[in-house]
RNA sequence: UGGGGCGUCGCCAAGCGGUAAGGCAGCGGAUUUUGAUUCCGCCAUGCGGAGGUUCGAAUCCUCCCGCCCCAGCCA
């Protein structure tokens, strides 16, 4: 069956929506359910949307039924046939399949023309030649009703004539509209004879120049749901004012030619918001044309994109949406959530590597130059069937610059003159001197090793209270890290007016790290996690002589907080 | 001060008249060759407020308070 999704645990959630639905089905007021997920070819999908698509697509498969992609092209001036294949690309990254479902308003537009003719020959509509100054003036207040339009009696004909010479080219942009005649009055603004179409002069990405009319989406939804047969309209909390215009319009058009079963029904659920991200297309499309981030795929952006390249799974973001939940009361999620959903898949799923992201050398002095040894480490901790590789061990290491200090505070269990760690797989060592520069800052560690402790266990029974990841020197390849900070500063941003003032200039940080060489050929899109470090990929920058790596989220660090370090970025957190 | 929504733990969120699920975060502790994971335990005499109905109310009624959306020829 098409419009299904690939199988996780969708089991377990129920909400008001899953309560509707299962209930009309139970009562057969509808056969089949029928979902669809409908954006605007405007921009890139965000997470914001997969809340949306988990919705749609998940209750279609929940319940036997199907749901639909639909490009809500109505509006030429401001889509484009790339956001088109990459909505696709997205939707279909993050798990859904929409079979033979593929549908545009823009498929429509004859109908839904026709239709118009039917409203205006049924006294339903006009055509009225006020400028949008006018009818902005004549819209009354939230307060104050309206005025009617000094067109608004015109005669179906002179309308239909009208209608017909605006489709035709007649008329220049803005000059015309056709509006629906409901009332001025209204206390609901969306029933003050709202405009079903408005002249357009521009190429649409998918009907070229046929068109130089185009309807809104207030015309186009409705009729587009009841076209495909859609049972439930699954849209965010905004449209509930625009609920009792979707009605009057299906109340008014020959719907029941279409022969669907039943007719659409709109309901309402709270659009997902996160702290600290911005998930409005039109910031977005700010941030990436004014190079505020590098494209809409950048890591550091909240699309699906972007979360893709930075290596969050699409697991993840379903889960996520998932324990989010749906409901009608608008909220702010902690981004501590979608980090938990992000390290959880990956903490089962990401093979274990070793990496020094600040290499600090060290010198064992005790054993022997020249020679080398080969080690085993384990892929991953939980799970033996992923075996184990070979690591090397030599005279001079890295290890991280974290991991020493001179003068250890009190709970500090690391490197430090006179203390022994183990490195992991390898041996103990002993700190037995730390070499500073001219400006005294340690570059080089000279440590003994423990030949007993090969493997990583002394047969003493004497223990450590420290095991430290490293990196032969011998083998090691250099390698650029991506580390991501949160785009804005703040939770709110943009809450004291603009948003681009709460940008974070340092989001970005680039390192030079060492990795394990079997890093060098790991295949685009895989997750690794980098030992006592954090969840890692390949960026596609990265190339051969040149990784290119991205931190995807870092590891829970109860050390950092306790030490007061500032807590591992990650995908929304915000510092301060 | 028009119309439409929403208010349950720091953040999400169940609950639908029978005496407050769960998750995240946080805090303790156990295990640990990742200060990770895992595992245990703690975390709302209280459901925006005030009245009322009832044997019994987060759930019903009344009034009040707060927040969100709507005045695009955007979606």
């Amino acid at each position: 069956m098409a419009g299904t999704a690939v199988t996780d645990t969708q089991e377990g959630g129920r909400d008001f929506i899953r309560d509707i639905i299962a209930d009309d089905l139970a009562q057969g007021r509808v056969p089949q359910i029928v979902t669809r997920f409908p954006p605007e070819p405007n921009g890139y999908l965000h997470i914001g949307h997969a809340k949306s698509i988990c919705l749609n697509f998940g209750v279609a498969q929940e319940f036997a039924g199907r749901c639909h992609l639909r490009f809500d092209d109505t509006n030429p001036t401001k889509e484009e046939q790339a956001f088109i294949d990459a909505i696709a690309a997205d939707v279909r990254w993050l798990g859904f399949d929409w079979g033979d479902n593929l549908f545009h308003a823009s498929d429509y537009f004859e109908q839904l023309y026709a239709w118009a003719e039917h409203l205006i020959r049924q006294g339903d509509a006009y055509v009225d030649d006020q400028s949008p100054d006018d009818m902005r003036a004549a819209r009354g207040t939230l307060t104050e009703p309206g005025r009617n339009s000094p067109f608004r009696d015109r005669t179906a004909a002179e309308n239909l004539d009208l209608f017909r010479r605006m489709r035709a080219g007649e008329f220049p942009n803005g000059a015309r509209v056709l509006r629906a005649r409901i009332d001025m009055a209204s206390g609901n603004m969306n029933l003050r004879d709202p405009v079903l179409y408005r002249i357009l002069h521009a190429a649409h990405p998918r009907t070229g120049t046929a068109w130089c009319i185009y309807p809104t989406y207030d015309y186009a939804h409705g009729q587009s749901d009841a076209i495909e047969g859609i049972t439930h309209s699954l849209c965010t909390l905004e449209f509930e004012d625009h609920k009792p215009l979707y009605d009057w319009l299906l109340d008014r058009l020959p719907i029941a030619a279409l022969a669907k079963p039943t007719r659409p029904r709109q309901y309402e659920f709270a659009r997902l918001n996160i702290a600290g991200l911005v998930l409005s297309k039109r910031v977005l499309t700010r941030l990436v044309a004014a190079n505020h981030v590098r494209g809409w795929d950048d890591p550091r952006m909240p699309t699906l994109a972007g979360l893709r390249r930075r290596g969050v799974p699409a697991t993840a973001l379903r889960e996520f949406v998932k324990r989010v939940g749906m409901a009608r009361a608008n909220s702010v999620v902690d981004p501590a959530m979608l980090d938990f959903t992000i390290r959880e898949e990956l903490n089962r799923t990401a093979p274990r590597r070793m990496a020094v992201l600040r290499p600090l050398k060290v010198v064992i002095e005790n054993y022997p130059e020249g020679q080398t040894e080969t080690l085993d480490a384990i892929n991953h901790p939980d799970d033996p069937a992923q075996g184990t590789r070979p690591v090397t061990f030599a005279r001079e290491l890295w290890v991280e610059q974290d991991d020493f200090m001179e003068e250890p505070p009190k709970k500090f269990f690391r490197l430090s003159p006179g203390r022994e760690v183990r490195l992991r797989y390898a041996y103990f060592i002993t700190c037995r001197e730390a070499i500073k520069n001219e400006a005294g800052d340690v570059t080089e560690l000279r440590c003994t090793y423990d030949p007993a402790s090969k493997g990583g266990n002394s047969p003493d029974g004497r223990r450590v209270q420290a095991t430290l990841h490293w990196l032969a020197a011998t083998d090691a390849v250099p390698a650029e890290i991506r580390l991501y900070n949160p785009l804005f500063t703040r939770p709110d941003p943009g809450a004291d007016g603009d948003v681009f003032a709460d940008i974070n200039p340092d989001s970005l940080e680039t390192l030079r790290a060492m990795l394990e060489p079997t890093l060098a050929t790991l295949p685009p899109g895989a997750v690794v996690q980098f030992e006592r470090q954090g969840y890692f990929c390949t960026d596609p920058d990265s190339r051969p002589g040149a990784l290119v790596f991205n931190r995807t989220v870092g590891l829970r660090d109860t050390w950092a907080k306790e030490s007061g370090r500032n807590a591992p970025p990650a995908v929304g957190r915000v510092k301060g």
